[in-house]
RNA sequence: GGCGCGGUAGCCAAGUGGUAAGGCAGAGGUCUGCAAAACCUUUAUUCGGGGGUUCGAUUCCCCCCCGCGCCUCCA
């Protein structure tokens, strides 16, 4: 079956193809750069990073936007609190952001944009869609007039026509005709940063950028539109309202939307002050590959309940599968070919092609990858695994790896070469013969403490680095 | 109240109208100088509860219970 998306538009699962040619065009929402990234906050990053990498293997070339958001409330109130300009604030979560990313080892879009660097493109679209009056101006400030905006509410299927301001929405806080009308130009304030446009002086509001960039890059129609469910509305919503006002044309023809991360019971948030970042988690001695399996092993649209046991869970999977690898590479396997392990083999990828291709379902992809371990250990324990089935089993893990990319230890530098440490592994096997046995197991012990871990197999001993 | 998601073994978690994937943990075993590491085997007569449809439901329908999210800034 072809690759297929849930659209949150239709509510439907749908088959997808790009628009033109063979490029998808896409925009994910990225980070509003006020503080570190939490793992809820990456979780919807590294499902975009599968969403990309899938669609790579597909055969389809990205041209993908990620906005960075360095201007909105927060960050002017803590950049002020800091006592630092905006650039200089933004900048160490900008960066921050790029090294947490680096470490997940998400692919970098093909563009990466922020919002500050396009204020005066968001000032154009205002003023155009003044002219076409969907805007009215308040103390300043210029809203967007959903009344105006007939399909309002079609991405978050709610009816939004008899309007009623609801009990929870402040609605003194803005002089708005209706409450859902959202700002898209806020009034300059006294100690604020603000821009001079053609529209005057003044600030964004927070949707307008998303527009304006993912139109700017990728045109008025995008393939795909993807974020966290919790920007379904009202950001999203509004992205559609005004970029549809603006062109008369669809905005984006897929909506994609990852589910949260939940932690103990509730939603991981910066409010609720029950998050985590990765540094946090590197700092417990996970590694990063093992969160970013973590993160990538419940399909996105399902909730991901993160426990501390699911974290040591992760980091076991991702162990089993290298202790594969390892033994495929370094193991001597005799002539010949193993008829019925190359069928599962080749199951094993159809499984693992087809589950992706189902709204990446990375949990059945993981399930073929494991049952093809399994099998394919066995099949080593009882002699029957041969050479002819290596290149086979090491192309499933290369497929494997293109998605999920969790073989490859991160490099740390553990001071020692691998030179030296077969050097020391030969000396040990002497004092092994020797029955020197409180050398070897001082060598054992020595290599342990650098992060290298011996394995003593019938075929010697082989090692590696954890 | 509106919209949406979910409740499957100790934990995480797939899935299908035809009799329960996978990972972790646990237990047993193989290997080993001892270990470690690794590998193998094993672990839900049962899928929140109650009805119904069906030859057959965890999977479809109805009701109920529980948890969560959005509706206000939020991935």
């Amino acid at each position: 079956m072809a690759l297929r998306f849930y659209n949150t538009l239709t509510q439907r699962i749908e088959e997808f193809t790009p628009a033109h040619d063979n490029v998808v065009r896409m925009y994910t929402c990225g980070p509003t750069v006020w503080n570190f990234a939490h793992i809820g906050n990456l979780r919807t990053f590294t499902f975009v990073d599968i969403l990309r990498r899938w669609l790579h293997a597909r055969g389809y070339q990205l041209d993908h936007v990620m906005n960075i958001t360095d201007v909105d409330d927060r960050i002017i109130q803590q950049a002020l609190a800091a006592g630092k300009s905006l650039d200089e604030f933004t900048e160490v979560y900008t960066a921050a952001f790029l090294e947490d990313s680096a470490a997940l080892r998400l692919e970098r879009p093909e563009h990466l944009v922020r919002a500050t660097r396009h204020i005066q493109e968001m000032a154009a679209a205002i003023q155009k869609l003044s002219e076409k009056s969907y805007t009215y101006q308040s103390e300043g400030s210029i809203y967007f007039r959903i009344a105006k905006f007939p399909e309002y509410g079609k991405l978050s299927h709610a009816d939004f026509s008899g309007i009623r301001a609801g009990a929870r929405v402040d609605t003194d806080r803005y002089e708005k005709d209706n409450a859902r009308d959202f700002a898209l130009w806020k009034a300059p304030k006294e100690g604020e940063p603000s821009w001079d446009t053609v529209i005057g002086r003044g600030r964004p509001g927070w949707h307008i950028e998303c527009s304006v960039m993912a139109m700017k890059y990728l045109g008025e129609t995008l393939d795909i539109h993807a974020g966290g469910v919790d920007l379904t509305f009202p950001h999203h919503e509004n992205e559609i309202a005004q970029s549809e006002a603006l062109t008369g044309k669809p905005f984006s023809r897929f909506w994609l939307h990852c589910e949260h991360l939940i932690l103990s019971g509730e939603v991981m948030s910066k409010s609720l002050g029950n998050f985590l970042t990765l540094r946090d988690l590197l700092g417990q001695g996970f590694h990063p590959e093992a969160v970013r399996f973590m993160l990538a092993s419940v399909p996105y649209r399902k909730k991901l309940n993160f426990t501390m046991d699911s974290m040591r869970s992760a980091e076991q999977a991702v162990e089993r599968l290298r202790n594969f690898k390892l033994r495929l590479d370094t193991e001597k396997f005799s002539e010949g070919v193993n008829e019925s392990l190359l069928e599962s083999t080749r199951q094993a990828l159809s499984r693992f092609d087809e589950a992706l291709d189902d709204d990446l379902n990375t949990a059945e992809a993981l399930a073929a990858a494991f049952e093809l371990v399994r099998e394919a250990n066995s099949a080593m324990d009882a002699g029957e695994f041969h050479a002819a089935n290596t290149q086979p089993a090491n192309e499933f893990l290369a497929r494997f790896d293109t998605v999920f990319d969790v073989l490859r230890p991160t490099g740390k530098e553990t001071g020692i070469g691998d030179a030296e440490i077969e050097a020391l592994i030969a000396e040990r096997n002497q004092a092994r013969q020797s029955k020197n046995f409180a050398r070897s197991d001082e060598i054992r012990g020595q290599l342990h403490g650098l992060g290298v871990i011996l394995e003593d197999t019938k075929e010697g001993t082989r090692w590696k680095r954890r």
